[in-house]
DNA sequence: TTTGGGCACCACGTAGGACT
DNA sequence: AGTCCTACGTGGTGCCCAAA
């Protein structure tokens, strides 16, 4: 048997094949978990077209099925990405009419995404969507100014039902915070933030992270003697002075001072760029 | 002390190649 | 058609730090 390098594809006996997993979540719809099928041509691009369509197909297919599957649609629903709550302007005082709601917290995700997001790293905004996921799994999707602090208490429960350590708590509870208060102050509401000043015990199931100790060190220095590449040159980086591993990638050459009496870098040179 | 956020690490799921 | 394996991406978590 052979492979080439057309997506989805085998070559058998000189006649493509298409193949490609069922993703886990839709398995129940068929009988195999990869579905697999002649493409009835020896050449690589007809495979290649074939191949192209039936994956654009499945993908169609695939998409149609979740949405039906989706019955509790609240992170989806975050990352689908609700109606944008651009119907406030930035800039623009919109009072509040009293039974008017001003924003799920689905909405304020999209808001604080939005409005803060730009240029951060994937990972604020996928903390952002989870923990207020979370919000939404425990408490649902409500508008900002109707969460309480039974909600509050409610969804610190089922984080600690998920044994998520005081730390990872406060993780979490520290970015839905940071979405209310954005949006509310965003909106123009003022709010006594529920999920502020909730208990819990903040020490529970942390533990410090006891450093390596210098025989680890050393045996870790004498491993970047073995060859003389960049990846080895850099752990010995951060082996010798402590520095983290992002700080010490970020070196330029003339940050690295080995002339004088003491061998040093300037990190602060480091990040003009 | 609290809040907001960054970084690093581990576990797990998935895609896709290799093989039977 | 099925299994095994590996590389890779992502989710989730925990610790840390700076600013308020």
């Amino acid at each position: 048997m052979e492979y080439q390098a057309v997506a989805f594809t085998f070559v058998k006996q000189g006649i493509y094949y298409f193949a490609r997993k069922v993703p886990n979540d839709l398995r129940d719809h068929y009988t195999s978990s990869r579905i697999s099928f002649s493409l009835r041509t020896r050449k690589a691009v007809v495979a290649r077209a074939r191949a192209t369509k039936a994956a654009q197909q499945l993908d169609e297919h695939w998409h149609f099925l979740r949405m039906q599957n989706m019955d509790l649609p609240g992170k989806h629903m975050l990352r689908i990405g609700p109606q944008t709550p651009a119907a406030v302007p930035i800039g623009v005082s919109q009072p509040q009419a009293a039974d008017e709601p001003a924003l799920t917290l689905s909405e304020a995700v999209a808001l604080y995404l939005r409005l803060k997001g730009n240029n951060r790293p994937a990972t604020f905004h996928r903390a952002a969507e989870r923990s207020c996921g979370y919000v939404i799994d425990a408490c649902g999707d409500k508008d900002i100014t109707a969460y309480t602090r039974a909600d509050a208490n409610a969804f610190r429960d089922s984080l600690i039902a998920r044994v998520l350590s005081g730390s990872s708590i406060t993780r979490v509870f520290g970015t839905v915070r940071s979405v209310i208060n954005f949006a509310a102050a965003e909106v123009g509401i003022t709010l006594t933030n529920p999920f502020a000043g909730v208990y819990y015990d903040r020490k529970a199931g942390v533990e410090d992270r006891e450093p390596l100790g210098p025989e680890d060190v050393r045996r870790v220095q004498e491993k970047c003697h073995v060859a003389d590449d960049e990846a080895r040159w850099l752990v010995a980086l951060v082996s010798d002075t402590g520095m983290r591993l992002a700080e010490a990638a970020g070196l330029h050459l003339d940050d690295i001072k080995l002339e004088g009496p003491i061998p040093h870098v300037c990190q602060s040179a480091s990040k003009r760029d």
